[in-house]
DNA sequence: CGAATTAATGTACACGCGTACATTTTACGA
DNA sequence: TCGTAAAATGTACGCGTGTACATTAATTCG
């Protein structure tokens, strides 16, 4: 060992890799980031944080992997290649590609794990928000200061999220003897942009609505922005949104919004992938929901 | 190779790496995200895209590491255990511990590339935004439009951006023939709560001044927040930012900035470093600068 | 003090590929 | 048809580590 650290001898890591069959790598899988609108990028700024920060404890890299178009469901090869020893997984919808792709990787008996998004029928590892509790308690809170009429803006149903905030939004309104009513259901693509285009179907129901739920926050502030060129202030209509993007905080009027557990998520999903992987691939697949928190900023009058 | 696709060989990338001696992996170093408030994270969103793009057409991997306390100048190390065959470095900083690992990169002839940084006295190859033209044409703007006591609230010197910007400041002055007065600049630390901080003492000399022009737009928008707390709306007092985050089109007022080709700068690092290593490391190290742009949302009267 | 047990040290080999070189087959012109 | 060059195929070895096993040294206990 002296003589080690005298040569400054350094194990060749590819040459320890190798002999372990093992490549110490954790893929990270992330969707084409430059046209990404759908989440916000800070989303995935907080979840690879805590992906890295768990990852790093326990001496694993982190081998980072935009979901292009080529190697779209190639994530097989990846593991065939020993690139990777597991893989996290952002992003993801129900599409058939990506579930084409899950169902390979299942089959394969690889080890991965979903963040944000749930394969009902496959039995895989996610780690997601409590999004249908996050969605109740905000609606419940709109309720208890007063609204009852809540228009309903979705995003795409693609994503289990959309389903799941949906639901928490029913639940608010079954269990204060409020009607669902479909006409008050609207979906956007998460964008800021679908929300602004939302603005005029939003404005010709108006007065028959109390408050919007926007189930992001760039959607709500696109709605806001849209509403108020219609000539419908914020003071008019309550508009309120998800995530606690950093934007939130600082729009005109500052957002009512839900925080979303991002870093801890990223930190969850990899020590339980990890867990699992150094005990033997033994147990079942895990299904973890963090909590979320209502933020209420200004849900004025 | 009719075999080889019957049987779905797929080789080995562990043993290829082993065998060529190189790890196939681009090595990206991030300052450690949870706590950064410095850069707007879609900074390295934006940053990371161009590189992975990059990166993956030319067949190499991406390993993502967070500049964490530990393994602070163990940049040599990635090298030694042949984990990475290059390095692209984020957010560094002129702070000893920086630019002590950066020259041992430097003398041991690794290949890395700065990105939104230089370390004046150390040859290495950078990628950056012209910062100086970008803050010369939003104070040349600012100008033309009428103002001439201009406010200045830079971020830390450590960042060689912030020597750029107060570089174009004082370019822009002295073409127009206003004189540089010091009474006029400031620092923050990028951060909004910083630009927040500073607004009693632009609200102190209000009467003096025709506009305030923060470095980032998270102190613009921390600026604009407090002074209006204080009574002083935008429309009495001009601010204006840089980068053109996100944030800057959806704030109230949207904010006249400038903005930085980010992804660009990703890529550029990239195909340089992976040109100039296929090409055999010969050649200067370059020192990339690309064209900002100025965006007037604003800057009203 | 010697045998038995335990610890320390030494040795050989395999991991799966690239590469250099040897061998065989094919192609081509005399 | 034969000889030579070119192409195809075959063979052997090394990359730097982990690991299993063999050997040697140190320790323990009767």
């Amino acid at each position: 060992m002296k003589a080690a650290t005298e040569l400054h001898y350094t194990p060749n890591a590819l040459a320890q890799n190798f002999v372990r069959r093992r490549s110490g790598n954790l893929g990270v899988i992330l969707p084409l980031l430059p046209k990404v609108h759908l989440f916000s990028k800070y989303y995935f700024a907080e979840i690879l944080s805590g992906i890295g920060q768990a990852a790093n404890e326990r001496g694993y890299d982190l081998l980072l992997m935009f979901a292009g178009a080529d190697e779209n469901k190639d994530y097989l090869r990846l593991f065939d290649a020993r690139k990777v020893d597991a893989l996290i997984l952002l992003g993801r919808r129900e599409i058939p590609e990506d579930r084409a792709s899950l169902t390979a990787l299942v089959e394969h008996k690889h080890p991965f794990c979903l963040i944000g998004q749930r394969f009902t029928g496959l039995q895989t590892d996610t780690v997601d928000a409590d999004h249908i509790t996050g969605s109740y308690e905000m609606v419940r809170h709109l309720i208890e200061s007063g609204r009852r009429r809540i228009a309903f803006i979705n995003g795409p149903m693609e994503y289990s999220n959309s389903e799941d905030r949906l639901a928490g939004y029913k639940a608010a309104l079954a269990d204060n003897g409020i009607d669902y009513d479909i006409n008050l259901i609207f979906e956007g693509n998460f964008s800021r942009k679908s929300g602004y285009e939302l603005a005029s179907t939003i404005a010709s129901i108006h007065d028959r609505i109390d408050a919007v739920f926007a189930t992001n926050d760039r959607m709500a502030l696109g709605l806001i922005q849209g509403l108020n060129e219609i000539g419908i202030s914020y003071k008019d209509l309550t508009v309120v949104g998800y995530d606690n993007a950093d934007i939130a905080q600082f729009c005109n009027p500052p957002l009512t919004t839900v925080e979303v557990p991002l870093f801890e998520m990223g930190q969850l999903a990899t020590n339980k992938l990890l867990d699992r992987m150094s005990g033997g691939l033994l147990g079942e697949s895990f299904h973890e929901k963090l909590p979320t928190r209502l933020v209420v900023r200004s849900t004025n009058i």
